[in-house]
RNA sequence: CGGGACGUGGCGCAGCUUGGUGAGCGCGCCUGCUUUGGGAGCAGGAGGUCGCCGGUUCGAAUCCGGCCGUCCCGACCA
């Protein structure tokens, strides 16, 4: 059976930024005209109707969904999980995650930046070649392999900078060639040992990975800095509220990184920022500016008998002149180095501070660290948990204390003797300074570097900068002559967003009780147009008039046809989050419609060609190139 | 990988402790009639190897063992 429709008009050639470069694929007739159907007036192409849609929504999310964004988009139906960490996107969804790609494509093509596509597959060897088919398979088995039947050993790639710089290698051979970046938009396969979240931690994603070729540090930092300010501007743009922050390199290796971080209370990472508003880091690596207390007069080193003072709290009375900046905390622990190794670390910081035991497990090399028990403490400091100190440990003991332990000097600490404390120790004089690092625990209120206070937020990373250094240049002979004719190794940067979870992300800082609300420029529809009752010729008519001239001003629309009650049309339009509902109902046949805009909820009566305009001006102030139509 | 929990029609759950009585409830789905501005009502109907394998038993969704899968909490990342 064929539907009936209007002989097909040309339509006009369009251009600019809107432009649709083809006409969406018709599906054979008979499943197309499921219900009735009817053209795009004037236009050529099948008025998009929800009755043709797969439509799939549910009152309750699936029992293994727990973050809300997993929970929406698997009611909403745009989300089916395949196994752990795994997911099938729906059509609604995949249109999301085009326009984020469509914003991010923006951006990069507005730097000059070139989009490629790397293998899937990668060959171990160039893996080898950067050191780091060890880590990726062993260490740290986050690489998916397999192999050829001719027994090759390949990769599936859960980044792509060794693929990076072996392209580049082949056609860079000059700095005039540079700054280059290339991009890709693509899946990425990582064995996570624990997905997590839907989709915010999944075994298989899109990402954006770029990369960046400089002639040296300097320009290399400018791109950097480029890209970064792109970041910025994507996240914005897709209504995402992000914090850059100071991150840690990590195993990327490199020498300067960023995180944009979207807070949110199911974030993974902590952001501390300051309200002086130019310090932002994540708390991997954050900084409190701590001021060095007066050291006192100098006094000879002393023995305090102190029973029962295993804490700062219960130690103060002991030495009520002494302030808690003014000692020294020992904390031991066990340590698990990378080769499998243990050894016993005290970490020192000052009184009125705390270890942070990532920043304690980065700088010992450790794999895993775990507060010493009671009988390795007697071990290392002849006393009962609560009395070590630096003066007199254990040989064996690897002593590593905070930055800050630098700056106190006439302090007390443990006595490495149950029940006494030592005071007036001064560093150099009575004992030698140990190795320093950054082990200090940021907390909400520490002073911040620039003057301000630190506050601490919850938050999704959703891209991440690096600056690498020419680590991957030099191992895979990725060299440019400077104008010297010298041929040095180029610097690299690569920079991550993932597309997937920069989705949930959205959803997590934008959902109500009733479902989604999509920021306009990344709705999977503008718009939707309501018929309240289907089958209503008035209302018919000016639904079908009202989803023609959105589609004709460029407005992604979509009219829900649906033989259903309105209250389920309603229902579903909230929990799917279309930015726009147009509503044909008691006045359509005097030509007016109501126009509700999701995130209020807030909603007119307004002439239908008012609403047209009103919505077309909104999806104006949004549109990307590119974007699906 | 350590710790905890779960697996029963498409979805959400009860039943299991104390083995046997027609495997049940809500949502969804199908048919018919009525209804039509906030997830309709009535009537009828379809749909389940109770995750898998093995054991105990006259008899197992239920007890025992193993395996598989999934989620949550901890060590990692976009």
């Amino acid at each position: 059976m064929r539907c009936a429709a209007p002989a097909p008009a040309r339509r006009p050639p369009r251009s600019g930024p809107g432009a649709r470069s083809h006409a969406p694929g018709a599906l054979p007739g008979a499943f197309r005209c499921r219900t009735r159907r009817a053209s795009r007036p004037g236009g050529d192409e099948p008025m998009r109707r929800l009755s043709n849609q797969l439509i799939a929504t549910r009152r309750e999310p699936p029992a293994d969904a727990s973050a809300v964004s997993h929970q929406l988009l698997a009611r909403a139906g745009m989300l089916q999980q395949a196994g752990a960490g795994l997911f099938t996107v729906g059509p609604l969804l995949l249109r999301t995650l085009q326009r984020i790609e469509a914003i991010i494509r923006d951006e990069h093509d507005a730097l000059g930046c070139q989009e490629l596509r790397f293998t899937h597959l990668q060959p171990r060897e160039p893996w080898e070649a950067s050191g780091r088919w060890q880590t990726l398979t062993e260490d740290d088995p986050i690489m998916l392999r397999t192999r050829t039947r001719a027994g090759a050993e390949l990769g599936l790639g859960p980044t792509h900078e060794e693929q990076a710089a072996l392209f580049a290698a082949e056609g860079v051979s000059s700095h005039r060639q540079l700054p280059m970046v290339l991009y890709q938009i693509a899946t990425k396969f990582r064995d996570e040992p624990r997905p997590r979240s839907g989709l915010l931690r999944t075994k298989e994603f899109t990402m954006k990975d770029a990369y960046s070729y400089d002639a040296d540090e300097t320009s290399a930092a400018a791109t950097y800095e480029r890209l970064a300010g792109a970041y910025e501007r994507i996240f914005a743009r897709a209504g995402l509220d992000t914090l850059r922050a100071d991150a840690d390199v990590g195993a990327m290796g490199g020498t300067m990184s960023a995180e944009f971080l979207a807070p949110a209370g199911i974030g993974e990472d902590f952001v501390a920022a300051s309200d002086a508003g130019s310090y932002r880091a994540n708390t991997e690596v954050a900084r409190a500016a701590l001021t060095a207390p007066p050291a006192p007069e100098e006094r000879p080193m002393s023995v305090v008998e102190t029973p029962g003072a295993t804490t700062m709290e219960t130690l103060a009375p002991f030495v009520p002149d002494v302030p808690a900046e003014r000692m020294v905390k020992t904390l031991l622990y066990g340590v698990t180095t990378a080769d499998g190794g243990h050894e016993v670390v005290a970490a020192l910081c000052r009184g009125d501070r705390s270890i942070d035991e990532d920043k304690l497990a980065k700088a010992t090399g450790a794999t895993e660290v775990a507060m010493a028990d009671a009988d390795l403490i007697r071990r290392a400091t002849h006393a009962d948990p609560g009395f070590a100190g630096p003066v007199g440990l254990a040989g064996d003991v690897r002593v590593i204390g905070d930055h800050a332990i630098a700056d106190v000097q006439g302090f007390v600490c443990g006595g490495n003797a149950t029940d006494t404390h030592r005071r007036d120790v001064w560093w150099g004089r009575d004992v030698a300074l140990p190795e320093l690092a950054d082990l200090d625990r940021v907390a909400d209120g520490d002073p911040a570097p620039d003057g301000g206070t630190l506050s601490l937020t919850r938050a999704i990373e959703v891209g991440h900068v690096f600056l690498l250094g020419t680590r991957y240049s030099e191992a895979l002979g990725l060299t440019a002559a400077g104008p010297d004719g010298v041929e040095r190794p180029v610097w690299m940067g690569s920079y991550g967003i993932g597309i997937e979870r920069l989705a949930a992300a959205i959803v997590e800082q934008h959902h109500d009780d009733k479902g989604i609300v999509w920021p306009t420029a990344v709705a999977p529809h503008t718009a939707v147009v309501v018929t309240v009752r289907a089958g209503d010729a008035d209302q018919d008519a000016l639904a079908e008039q009202v989803t023609g001239q959105l589609l004709d001003a460029d407005v992604d629309a979509v009219w829900d046809d649906r033989d259903a009650r309105p209250g389920v049309k309603f229902a579903d339009a909230e929990l799917i989050g279309f930015p726009w509902r147009i509503t044909a109902g008691r006045e359509a046949a005097a030509g007016r419609v109501e126009l509700t805009w999701r995130a209020t909820g807030e909603t007119e009566v307004v002439d239908a060609v008012d609403a047209v305009s009103r919505v077309a001006e909104d999806a104006r102030r949004h549109r990307v190139r590119q974007s699906p139509r």
